[in-house]
RNA sequence: GCUGCCGUAGCUCAGUGGUAGAGCACCCCCUUGGUAAGGGGGAGGUCGUAAGUUCAAUCCUUACCGGCAGCACCA
């Protein structure tokens, strides 16, 4: 075959030509020795590819050592690679499936008979750690589609035969050997084995179902990471250790905020402490949406089954709803509410509406049940009960825009009081499961759209994702340690009003049935109370903390002084406790830091002599002594909620 | 729901085929101590539930309930 010559620019911008098909080993090798061979991989204008691949085309040619941050994914890739490996050379028999890479690591499907578990995970690793130092190069083959199937087939490596069958036509059955072993893989890797190091680690075992079915077989998983360097993967370990200090499961028990009991599993017992936080959140909401022109509400727990038939609830979610078991002498069958939406409904429905009254809002903290499987419960994250600070806006079709963007701005000004400025607006479109002509979800789609696309804001589609009833927008929060949650959704529901028989009078005289928005922006309160003790860890700020000072007590010759200024301080509107008890001043230090006390007030003879108090804040061990007015003035000023500290700015 | 692991005092955990232990927390006593654990004593558990194996079960088996991790699900 006659190859063109081609030209490579080379990062410092100097371009040099060589013959079509050379190599990017050849490249390296051709510069110096000492480049070919800490090289791990290429990049052609940008894109990651195996050295020992040919270049058939100018391009941009970067050569990446293991340093280099792109290297990352090479090395765990390689490293699942190589745990594939020691897997089968242990455990002949055992299948192998897919090893991606992942956000922080690898992992590797395997099918056979007995599992894994942890305890396997020295011999593995040792096995591992043998293959890396054998250091084999990586080698790429491109293999006909029967050849691959009839190998792979005659291995009993059934799933790599179905994956073969899905590689598209038009694609290349790629093999990458590493000595003996080899597999189906899309690549690229780095040179050989030994490159990917020793900073690596076995995580965890689980099982996960076959291509993501749960129709079908359930693998046994082996999750791992790998870095570049031992402390990186050091580094990544502690980091792990934190982010467990402060899952708000443990610090919900440590600061006794809540618990949970198995006599009901998914249902929130709040505790004294953890309701004040709640409340303190639910109040913040009552007022934003107060001011916005919404209307509290509350419908009722158990409603009549036809009610849920005729909103389509029944056919739609009859899985995840609680239903009452009859009494014998009464024939109805009620059902614990999943959601507020129909009750709301009934409350419109009440008296006739005109369009002078639209929009229309409606708001409840309504306490929902939904019966979620039960391996998805998580803490606070994910429950069987929850209170939604739910709403309902009744609009005709030509206010969709304008209100949606309402909402957002709404939900954006919460988000921002709480330190939330990276949120993420996901579209979910008409999903399979749904109800309404396709005419009705073009207009719904078209008019949220609109609106989303008039905020400006950044967006992305959440395909086939939206409610039964109507397509909707999601709103994802970042935490302090950056992970995702959605929280607040703004849904168009062009369904639902007219199925329950809503509508309101027109300008005509005609009877029109309204347009419906579902809004939520915490979504659920026990999920945002759990994000909030996650992302400040424990630490919250004074205006969310349920102790929001504590005044302690150095001898008891203080307590009549300690009384004194605990009432001044609950005087001051500050949520106060007071510690008398006969400990001595260390203890009651480290029992409040523990508990995570934003503010300790120390008063021992001096301070009651001198009306002072000396000032402790939680995370730091400098002491401050201020006169007790002053110091008592400050805090109260400093637990105003953020939202009346704007109100008394502006007045 | 699925796979795996787990369930012993309020919490964290140890332990054994012959009906249980530690630390912290709790109660009492001593101690009045100046910013992350002062000392002593006491009380507290039908070892998740139910069957089975066994002379004997907290320990072995099975089922159920609950928890944890992941997967699947999430109006």
């Amino acid at each position: 075959m006659i190859s063109k010559n081609i030209v490579l620019t080379f990062p410092d911008g100097a371009r040099r030509e060589y013959p079509g098909g050379v190599t990017g080993l050849d490249v390296a090798k051709g510069i110096s020795p000492s480049l070919a061979k800490r090289t791990v991989a290429m990049a052609l204008d940008g894109r990651l590819a195996d050295l020992s691949d040919p270049i058939e085309r100018d391009a941009k040619i970067e050569f990446v050592n293991r340093d280099d941050p792109r290297a990352l994914e090479l090395i765990r890739h390689d490293a699942a690679h190589v745990l594939a490996e020691a897997v089968q050379t242990l455990w002949p028999g055992t299948q192998v499936t897919i090893g991606p890479v992942i956000e922080n690591g690898f992992y590797y499907d395997f099918f056979r008979n007995q599992p894994f578990t942890p305890e396997d995970f020295p011999l593995i690793e040792r096995t591992m750690r043998e293959i890396i130092a054998r250091d084999r190069p990586f080698t790429k083959e491109i293999w006909p589609r029967e050849q691959a199937r009839t190998v792979f087939a005659d291995m009993g490596e059934s799933f790599k035969v179905e994956l073969v069958d899905a590689i598209p036509e038009d694609q290349q059955i790629k093999i990458y050997k590493q000595g003996d072993w080899f597999d189906l893989c899309r690549g690229p890797h780095m040179t050989s084995t030994g490159k990917i190091g020793n900073a690596f680690r076995l995580m965890k075992v689980a099982g996960a179902y076959w291509r993501g079915d749960s129709k079908r077989e359930m693998l046994s998983r082996i999750y791992g990471t790998a870095f570049a360097k031992q402390e990186e993967l050091d580094a990544y370990l502690r980091q792990i250790e934190e982010a467990e200090k402060r899952d708000h499961r443990r610090l919900g028990r440590e600061m006794d905020l809540f618990h949970f009991q198995e006599e009901a599993p998914g249902s929130v017992f709040w505790h004294p402490k953890g309701w004040t936080l709640f409340q303190t959140l639910e109040n913040y909401i009552r007022r934003r949406q107060s001011l916005a022109g919404y209307a509290e509400v509350n419908a009722p727990q158990l409603i009549d089954s036809s009610l849920w038939v005729a909103s389509g609830h029944m056919a739609t979610f009859r899985d995840v709803m609680f239903l009452v078991e009859p009494k014998e002498d009464d024939e109805r069958s009620y059902v614990v509410k999943p959601m507020n939406c129909p009750g709301h409904v009934q409350i419109f429905k009440h008296g006739l509406k005109s369009y002078r009254d639209l929009p229309f809002k409606l708001s409840e903290f309504g306490k929902v049940h939904r019966f979620e499987p039960s391996g998805s419960l998580h803490g606070l994250m994910r429950v069987r009960a929850f209170t939604q600070d739910d709403a309902h806006i009744f609009i005709t079709e030509q206010q969709i825009a304008e209100e949606v963007l309402k909402v957002n701005d709404l939900i954006l000004s919460i988000y921002s009081d709480f330190g939330f400025d990276d949120v993420r607006i996901k579209f979910s479109d008409r999903p399979e499961k749904r109800i309404g002509d396709d005419a009705v979800w073009d207009k719904a789609e078209a008019a949220l759209l609109a609106a989303l696309k008039a905020s400006g804001r950044p967006w992305t589609l959440n395909k086939g994702e939206g409610a039964f009833y109507g397509p909707k927008l999601e709103y994802v929060l970042r935490d302090a340690i950056g992970r995702d949650w959605q929280c607040g959704t703004v849904q168009v529901d062009l369904n639902m009003p007219g199925r329950l028989g809503a509508f309101y009078i027109d300008e005509h005289s005609n009877k029109v049935t309204p347009v419906m928005l579902h809004r939520a922006m915490f979504g659920s309160l026990e999920r945002f109370t759990g994000i909030m003790i996650e992302h400040y860890a424990g630490h919250l700020p004074l205006w969310l903390s349920p102790v929001q000072a504590v005044v302690a007590t150095i001898t008891s010759d203080a307590d009549d002084y300690a009384r004194e200024a605990a009432a001044a301080a609950e005087r001051s509107g500050l949520r106060v406790e007071i510690d008398l008890r006969n400990e001595k001043i260390n203890f009651k230090v480290r029992e409040h830091s523990l508990a995570k006390v934003p503010v300790l007030l120390v008063v021992g003879r001096k301070e009651a002599a001198e009306r002072t108090v000396s000032i402790r804040r939680l995370g730091s061990d400098k002491q401050q002594t201020m006169p007790l007015e002053a110091a008592l003035s400050s805090f109260a000023q400093e637990g105003v909620p953020p939202d009346l500290r704007r109100r008394q700015q502006a007045a």
